[in-house]
DNA sequence: CGATATAATTAATATTAGTTACTAATATGT
DNA sequence: ACATATTAGTAACTAATATTAATTATATCG
């Protein structure tokens, strides 16, 4: 049983496993958090805070190792688990996220979209089938689906997430404009576009007024 | 000159927006901050602070006026301004975004995408046109445009965001896979759903570990 | 119709969470 | 082996959130 992590922390481990990627890609082997610091626009006394939440992954006069930190955020965020991922709703949205699949590594496996149109079901979606919604109880069950990418009307998301959840799915990335309410064993995490570009909205206005 | 907002009030404010039209939409017309604070799962203090960062809205002994406040909110976010959008990368996310439009209501009109996919160039997505990215400088200096939606491939957005900064854009809302570094008066919303994705991956593992 | 109780906000204060700075310890490299 | 670089750990500070007290409006009841 670990400590319980500071929600502050958690949003930014994605940031630096981010950063970690690239500088392993452009083969830096070692770097400081001083060095970080400056490319990342942080502090560095807030990288060291952070990494350590979960380890001690740098050494005194060294800095960290760039291949051994990046693993380790990898392992820390559960990326070295396989993640099998449903879509339900096929639209435009839902097929911007099966096509996102290669960005974000071989982590994530879209297995199938799910929709109720039947001018969509029977398709596919570079070879990833779309079903119609009546066999989502048996799919989720038959293929082990870690986590649901609810990319429908919110109109018709409340009802779906309950079936998910009565099927035991342990994450849904929510895209629709509500808020979901489900068991504390379920994670949700929300994308909600509106919210984001009404912050934007928010940002230009006050920006303008700042002048 | 107003003084500054905390980011964390920044946030929640769309969310108030959001609860506050569903409100004005099923004909509730006051509601008490320990009302909204029980729907919302926030505190009602939370509520009545973030509210007083921006007014007095609410009346002692009757509560908040749904329409009032819904209509107050609405100005504080600048939704009362009508801000016009380009979206840069025609691909799935891209059009996903161009429906998405009536979901954000009236205040945003997306009027063009750009590409350089000539299967692209000269088709258009519910009448707006896909225009190629030579293109960019001329339409945006014509048509007053407020916010660009980025959802292309992270090695081409640097560029593309300095050419809309050169072209004095107010907003990009990022989707790429980077930070922009981009001047104060240039404002970014990043929408990084990779980070988001690893999120969830982070939560699922450690609601596991909880068991 | 006026007095009083109730409801609900605003403002002030306390508490908690999050960030930054500082000090001590340790590894590296010449 | 010594000087330097750099982290880890702790302490100080700042920001955010929750609580409490004070105040004001509304509605009820005699």
């Amino acid at each position: 049983m670990q400590k319980e992590i500071s929600p502050a922390v958690i949003k930014r481990m994605p940031r630096y496993y981010r950063y970690l990627s690239e500088l392993l890609e452009s083969g830096v082997e070692r770097i400081s958090s001083a060095e970080l610091s400056s490319r990342m626009h942080v502090t560095a006394s807030q990288i060291r805070q952070d990494l350590n939440n979960f380890g001690e992954f740098g050494q005194q006069g060294y800095g960290y190792n760039v291949a051994y930190l990046h693993n380790e955020i990898k392992r820390i965020l559960g990326l070295d688990k396989r993640h099998r991922i449903i879509v339900i709703g096929a639209g435009h949205l839902g097929q911007a996220l099966t096509n996102y699949e290669r960005f974000v590594g071989r982590g994530f496996v879209i297995t199938a979209l799910f929709d109720t149109d039947p001018q969509k079901i029977g398709h596919s979606i570079r070879e990833i089938p779309i079903f119609h919604m009546d066999e989502l109880e048996y799919f989720v069950k038959e293929n082990n689906i870690d986590i649901a990418a609810l990319t429908l009307p919110k109109q018709d998301a409340k009802e779906v997430a309950d079936r998910l959840v009565a099927l035991g799915i342990k994450g849904i990335w929510n895209f629709a404009h509500l808020d979901l309410d489900v068991p504390d064993d379920v994670s949700v995490e929300n994308v909600h576009l509106s919210d984001s570009l009404m912050r934007l909205s928010y940002l230009i206005k006050s920006t303008e007024e700042k002048k």
